[in-house]
DNA sequence: TAATTACCTTCAAGTCTTCGCAGGTATGCA
DNA sequence: TGCATACCTGCGAAGACTTGAAGGTAATTA
């Protein structure tokens, strides 16, 4: 009987591992099949270090895994789903800032307004 | 044209909003319709000052709503899809979780067949 | 008017993350 | 064996996050 709050935990700290730019990118890139570390780190434009460090802490949490080959150390994803899932947050966040857009346009507009001295209009008492 | 780069930001941006068990609890506890302050402090068992910061934070990015009513302030969802998606990551956990009991359980059957020396099994040989 | 309730904001401390750097290991090649 | 490549790990500084405490505001009640 897993509690709400065990699960709670659980999942924010899932969320926190792939809450970071770089290791977003990271899954992102490996949506389309296994790389090596030097090529995340061209793709990124981000030090190697770096990115091996991202990678640990994604294999800690068994979101890549990997593989040698010689010296070369392969990743790709431990799980397809999570990619998935991540995308559709990007999708939430590209309506968002549609919507973002249009609201910005209609403050201005209304600023433009205002500025003319348009007083008598019926809709200026927000705020 | 944004770039990936700049997703991958705003992104994980949100993902860190997200990404604490208080702050999942809240969203999952207002699915279901408004809520104020003190009955999520209930709730959540944790202290009211708490939880209004976090509303603070979930607020300023504009994934609850506040709505003002004498002294209490009720607030909900601003976007009823994060919600959804939120519970989509739940459910990715949950069968995670689910494989996880199975691994767990083969290996303690492994140990307990080790224990009782029945080396002349056949399936005896993972890790 | 004074007290109470419901909530908010600021602050400081403690903790966790991120990052580059320096120094490692493992593989391949001459 | 020596050297280069590909990657990893440990460390410390800088910054971000979390938390409770203290001190607000605003609305209701006595």
């Amino acid at each position: 009987m897993p509690s709400r709050a065990v699960l709670a935990r659980e999942l924010s700290a899932l969320l926190k591992v792939i809450a970071h730019p770089d290791r977003i990118r990271i899954i992102e890139e490996l949506k389309t099949g296994a790389l090596e570390v030097s090529a995340l780190s061209d793709r990124l434009t981000v030090p190697a270090t770096r990115v091996s460090q991202h990678l640990a802490l994604l294999k800690a949490h068994r979101l890549v895994e990997e593989r040698r080959e010689g010296r070369f150390h392969h990743y790709s994803l431990a799980e397809a789903d999570i990619a998935e899932w991540l995308l559709d947050g990007v999708r939430f966040l590209e309506s968002r800032r549609a919507s973002d857009i249009a609201a910005q346009k209609a403050i201005g507009d209304a600023k433009q307004l205002w500025r003319n001295g348009v007083e008598s209009n019926g809709a200026a008492n927000n705020q």
